[in-house]
DNA sequence: CGGTCCTTTGAATTTCCTCAAACAAAGTGG
DNA sequence: CCACTTTGTTTGAGGAAATTCAAAGGACCG
């Protein structure tokens, strides 16, 4: 496991022409993190925004009884690690071989605009799992899913799926074995194809959305 | 049904030689609405932002199904209604006899600062309640609902629920027998006491406490 | 090639949901 | 003021779904 850092590529630095927040407009460094290393703990004080170059991230937290409840789950090109008050409420890790940079933090160096933006985001993104945690069924909880990942995917197929069954388990509220069970329902149902459990082609994404609308 | 207006009482002004907010210095009329009324609805065009002066609010999203999910609750003095892009994502009702304040919208009106920690409040609400969602067992569902409502009204004694059956099973994702049943096991245990379907006497919050922690 | 971790599948159990009925509280109209 | 209706709550019985426990199969890595 190892966490090192060195200048970040220009596919990340601010497109000439157009506008861009002002976190985009100055230089970063891409900090490097192996599968399951830590990126901040529950109770550390840093108020620092990421981004993720590339990789994908869980933030979760760790209830009494070892239970663990993912909050979310953030691919290339999404930013995480917003905080009220400066004092991290939840873990994150790397899921998988990842690269972010810092976007800014909680204090001056970030225009307030642009902290009430990404706050906007977590606060949807937080509301938009909590209806799908809510929904009843097993089936319904990863269609949801996988609709969500796959859009934030760029639509590409088949998708890739960065986290482990045992992720999707801790993020939908559900077990391991239900969420094996439910991709094998809809793999028997022709609705879906997996090459390997990572990944998975969508074959009748419709009928996922009728499931979930 | 009536939702009315009048000017705010002397106890939503600012207090004299405090720095409140820029919201709470000007002047406010107060909106009423009977239960069940109407406060807005899912694509409204409105960036309002509401403060509960008396009463409660429901607010929440219909699926396909019939199926219902409330997404948040707010008692007096909370505030509700912050959008990202000034449509309704949800629908917004009074659960009893209510007063509401406006105290911002989404424009120019309100600082950028205020709207952060407005953001803030209502990302940590959606965090919370997913958290709670993410339970598996009814019990400790209920249980986390209850604590959150006690510290919420102020730890006093006995709770007043301004929520139906039907609310709580669609905030927490169960069917209202659920939660009578689970209401009837505290009662049973010996853990609250039920004065009415809607007063709730905590006898050993702590033993609520250790179950969802 | 052997070991570890992840995934899948099966069987038994528990929990929750669905359907049903009885009960309680509040409001309405005669 | 009282029957009646409506709405909300509680409780029971049966069935469906998810969890738990268990074991076997795959994929990856040293």
């Amino acid at each position: 496991m190892y966490a090192g850092v060195f200048p970040a590529s220009n596919r990340s630095r601010q497109t000439p022409g157009t506008t861009a927040p002002s976190y985009l407009a100055r230089p970063r460094q891409i900090s490097l993190f192996s599968p399951d290393a830590e990126i901040y703990r529950q109770g550390d004080r840093s108020g620092l925004v990421y981004r993720v170059e590339f990789g994908a991230v869980r933030v979760y937290r760790l209830h009494a009884g070892g239970r663990r409840q993912v909050v979310s789950f953030h691919l290339a090109g999404e930013t995480f690690g917003l905080e009220a008050d400066r004092t991290r409420r939840f873990f994150a890790e790397a899921m998988v071989h990842s690269g972010l940079t810092v976007v800014g933090n909680a204090s001056a160096e970030t225009t307030s605009e642009d902290l009430l933006a990404l706050a906007l985001r977590q606060m949807i993104s937080a509301q938009e799992h909590l209806l799908v945690l809510g929904r009843q069924s097993a089936l319904e909880k990863l269609a949801a899913f996988l609709l969500d990942i796959a859009e934030r995917q760029g639509d590409l197929d088949p998708i890739d799926l960065p986290m482990t069954r045992i992720d999707i388990g801790d993020y939908l509220g559900l077990t391991i074995e239900t969420v094996s069970r439910s991709f094998s329902k809809f793999r028997d149902e022709g609705i879906l194809r997996l090459h390997g459990a990572r990944t998975v082609e969508l074959l009748k994404p419709d009928r996922l959305r009728l499931l979930c609308q």
